[in-house]
RNA sequence: GCUGGCGUAGCUCAAUCGGUAGAGCAACUGAUUUGUAAUCAGUAGGUUGGGGGUUCAAUUCCUCUCUCCAGCUCCA
């Protein structure tokens, strides 16, 4: 019997002679012999390995991240060996996995052309078929510096002369090697389907002073099948793009003229705005906020007081002249609402105070970063900020938590991924406030059931936060809410609060935003639904159509009729065929078409197709109205 | 910001080697009054992102500039 000791630490027993393959479908793990590689104390095996003595085994399948991160990272080798072969001269710099899939950056002659990419992938297919073994050595730092620097791979020398363990290790796989520190799939023959997907130019070590290299990103799965799916994904992504879609349903535009990262809202997505800033002050209402409003600009001594001009300049637009005066325009609404705070004395009967605020800011973002309305330059934040006493902290956080997900489940999302960030080395406030706060975060998430991780180190320099991010219609993760305390304004500003024993108290102040910004909230709602929202928020809820001349008195009566209601019906009147315009009222994703001619007047009925279907139900006027209602929010 | 790519009618796209810009949709006009995803005909629409240059001649070549797109962080 040979003693095999897991990951977790438990201990299993393997008869002998057994091979690792059979050790591990022991433990079970369910999974194809393909997507499974494994390591014997600390070292890459085959799965035909057959241990002879007590031994720890770690077990990487294509499900974990480490098993992902080991299969692209091999991949990228498989790549690298292929450019090599097939571009005389290159050099390779790092070839590292990344969150979906992997990259190598090269310092070859010309820019990759896709018929570069087809014989590359065509290499690496055969590289697969040699069924090449991978295999690891150890040597000193020395020599491997001598034996890169006699291929010539100027940057793995360099990267080594700046590395300090005496001993490093490469990977060989038949005419290629690559200093890694691993591990790896054994054979290359593991890699069943490869894609490569765009190449790019990037900098020497990302730095703008170093040389431009040829970066060629690429995926791979050990299934043909994931593969294809995974390509579909990315089809899906492209179809979804917001900006494509704003564009066909004239949601919303940007200007040359007006500047870049600003943007412009449609009408139609003006009726989307309008429904989504409805419900977040109606729900804000609810939960015992207060509405405020406050400026767009404010005095550069505002900003020297909360020190936004020390540490957030860069995101500052320059300040403008008034009466001999600095103002700048804001890029945040705190130093406001704790100004509100400012002008009334208060007392500890007084908290919370939950003041929310659909704030307008301007933040300079670099050009190159800006994108559609997921990153732009002018937003309006859904923000909130509260003031509470330490003893109220964990029921507030909790509070807004809770409201939170409520919210983000309103606007259709069902899955979330929770972060809690902790204390960064450089940081304002005491280490027992920090404590207490970080403290009161984490009850309030264990309380609510739901996984998170946490972010050791990640908090902002003024106190931890927790972010959640949602998943959306095809599984990609965006970050909307973030729930933030501050320690640093209530400090910089010196509010105070008379407590109970009639001395004064520092509040504590939590930043809030749930959707985030209206900009980018309305990006993701367009990707999330493709553009077909649900009936809520469609800027056209229902659309009605005349079949000839005679039925349009009766359909603006049915309009009339509905105008109370307060449902966002349009009608079209226009001398076209009626196939025509449901063809048109279909591409724009109305969740009702409405069809009225001469049967419908006869019988006070209409015709409805329901967003969805490819037929249409008649019913009367009454029926219609309840089906509206029923969607009503 | 940096590197590379793109920019032609409102939109989606054409235009050979440098020879003076074209289609579909949309718009407008007229005919047609239509029954569940495109009725027909006609009209108009362009300093080819902007400035400068080369040339007899520039959408095309050079240059400056603006916008947009991708990448630039995720560590051999």
């Amino acid at each position: 019997m040979i003693k095999v000791t897991l990951p977790d630490g438990s201990k299993i027993e393997a008869d002998n002679g057994k091979n690792l393959y059979e050790i591990i479908g022991q433990i079970g793990t369910g999974l194809q012999k393909a997507s499974l590689f494994a390591a014997v104390d600390g070292e890459n095996k085959d799965l035909t390995f057959v241990p002879q003595k007590d031994f720890t085994l770690k077990v990487f399948t294509f499900k974990n991240d480490e098993g992902r991160e080991m299969y692209w990272h091999s991949t990228s080798h498989i790549m690298a060996q292929a450019v090599k072969r097939l571009f005389a001269g290159a050099k390779v710099a790092i070839g590292p996995s990344i969150a979906e899939g992997f990259y190598y950056d090269f310092d070859v002659k010309d820019n990759f052309t896709p018929e570069d990419f087809e014989k590359i992938e065509a290499e690496m297919n055969s590289i697969i078929a040699e069924d090449i073994e991978l295999k690891r050595e150890e040597l000193s730092r020395l020599d491997a510096i001598k034996l890169f620097e006699k291929d010539g791979e100027i940057y793995k020398v360099e990267l080594l002369k700046e590395m300090t363990s005496d001993t490093v290790s490469i990977y060989r796989q038949g005419d290629f090697y690559d200093l890694c520190r691993g591990p790896h799939v054994m054979r290359t023959s593991q890699i069943k389907a490869v894609k490569l997907l765009k190449n790019a130019g990037a900098y020497w070590r990302g730095n703008e002073k170093n040389k431009m290299l040829q970066r060629i990103y690429g995926i791979s799965f050990p299934d043909k099948k994931e593969l294809d799916k995974h390509i579909n994904l990315l089809e899906e992504a492209k179809e979804r793009d917001h900006r494509k879609i704003g564009k066909e349903l004239g949601l919303f535009e940007f200007s040359n003229e007006v500047g870049q990262g600003l943007a412009l809202w449609t009408p139609k997505g003006g009726r989307i705005r309008h429904a989504v800033e409805t419900f977040w002050k109606r729900e804000h209402y609810k939960n015992g906020y207060e509405l405020v409003n406050t400026p767009h600009i404010g005095r550069s001594l505002l900003w020297e007081t909360s020190g936004h001009l020390d540490f957030y300049k860069e995101g500052m637009y320059s300040p403008m002249d008034i009466d001999g005066e600095d103002y700048y325009v804001k890029p945040m609404n705190c130093p406001f609402h704790v100004m509100l705070y400012k002008a009334e004395m208060r007392s500890y009967r007084d908290f919370p105070l939950k003041w929310a605020e659909l704030g307008t800011v301007y933040r300079y973002e670099k050009s190159g970063t800006l994108h559609g309305l997921l990153r732009v330059r002018g937003f309006t934040q859904d923000d909130a900020h509260l003031f509470c006493r330490v003893d109220q902290l964990t029921d507030e956080i909790a509070e807004v938590f809770n409201f939170s997900m409520k919210m983000l489940k309103s606007f259709g999302f069902e899955e979330f991924k929770v972060f809690l960030s902790t204390k960064p080395e450089e940081c304002v406030g005491s280490p027992e406030i920090w404590e207490k706060a970080e403290t009161s975060l984490k009850n309030v998430l264990n309380s609510s059931g739901m996984e998170f991780e946490i972010n050791e180190g990640d908090g902002a320099f003024y106190g931890p936060k927790i972010d959640i991010q949602v998943k959306d219609a095809i599984g990609r993760l965006w970050q909307l809410s973030t729930i933030q305390c501050d320690f640093n304004l209530p400090e910089r500003f010196d509010i105070t609060y008379k407590g109970s024993d009639g001395n004064e108290h520092r509040p504590i102040m939590i930043h809030r935003a749930l959707l985030g910004s209206l900009e980018r909230f309305f990006g993701i709602l367009i990707e999330h639904y493709k553009g077909a929202f649900p009936f809520w928020l469609a800027p056209v809820q229902a659309v009605i159509l005349n079949v000839n001349e005679e039925s349009v008195d009766y359909i603006n009566k049915v309009k009339t009729d509905l105008r109370g209601m307060d449902y966002r019906v349009d009608t079209d009147f226009r001398n076209e065929s009626i196939s025509y315009k449901i063809r048109e009222a279909v591409k724009e994703k109305i969740p009702f078409v409405v069809v009225a001619g001469n049967k419908e007047v006869e019988n006070n009925t209409v015709s409805v197709r329901i967003r969805g279907s490819n037929d249409a139900k008649t019913m009367t006027i009454e029926e219609f109205k309840a089906l509206l209602q029923k969607e009503v929010k």
